[in-house]
DNA sequence: CCAAATAACTTGACAATCAAACTAATAAAT
DNA sequence: ATTTATTAGTTTGATTGTCAAGTTATTTGG
């Protein structure tokens, strides 16, 4: 249990490196860049929702959007029901920064499970879906 | 493969946010956490070393020092051989910090494997064992 | 209908960070 | 051995990310 910690501790900061180095690579930051992936992967959101999935306050997603938008990666349209609301969504161009990232972390993961044989891949899949639903 | 890669994502997320909340907790924030654990993982270091390791700049890491020695958790050293460094080591407070921080992990970590048999452990062992040998 | 709650924005104040310039000490080259 | 280059750490100035608190507009609940 020890050692499986400090793994997964290890794992954890490895992984960070690699996120950090990869989105130097993209020329945004790491807070835009994660703005990018979580619209990306669950779609357009409100603000508020947008805020708490990045665990920052409204407040600071304001400029950051602000500073997004400039750069064409997303949109703010007004929500349909709620006028206090606007969605931000990917452009089409976010969208592309979405899926280079996400063939990046696509080529990590084959990187990193290669020396894996296929029981063991299907072990540790079972294992983080459980895992995941734990936290 | 697909799978996997988005539950490892998953995974880094849920840990990243568990983190900050945890970290959140003790008053110290994640930057000075994380110069903490790193001091208290490795044992004392250069500046230099240390830096590389938080992936900062020296210059960076000069005023996050600063702070850490008022706080109380953390001493200089002069380097014995060599004059321009500078050892960086835990006090007892800081010590007690990492133990801490050390022993939320650890629950953590038995937290979110309740649920997987022995031998799945052993195989996820197994597993990260490969994977962090492959960044 | 009105009070309370909510969504987004603005502003002011800090952390954390980097790059570049600087000092001191060591290592390398000739 | 003397000079040159490299390395360790610090300082400074600028930028970014962040929050808390206050503001406005809108919605919700009593």
């Amino acid at each position: 249990m020890h050692s499986l910690n400090n793994l997964i501790i290890e794992f954890y900061d490895k992984l960070s490196s690699w996120e950090q180095s990869v989105v130097k690579d993209t020329g945004y930051s790491l807070a835009q860049v994660h703005t990018i992936e979580v619209l990306g992967s669950h779609g357009p959101m409100r603000m508020k929702e947008l805020a708490d999935r990045l665990g920052i306050t409204t407040g600071t997603l304001t400029v950051q959007v602000e500073k997004l938008v400039q750069f064409g990666l997303i949109v703010r349209t007004p929500h349909e029901v709620d006028r206090r609301s606007i969605l931000v969504e990917l452009t089409s161009e976010g969208t592309a920064l979405h899926k280079h990232h996400n063939r990046m972390h696509l080529q990590l993961t084959e990187d990193i499970t290669r020396h894996l044989d296929p029981e063991s891949i299907k072990v540790l899949t079972q294992s983080f879906e459980k895992m995941n639903r734990e936290f």
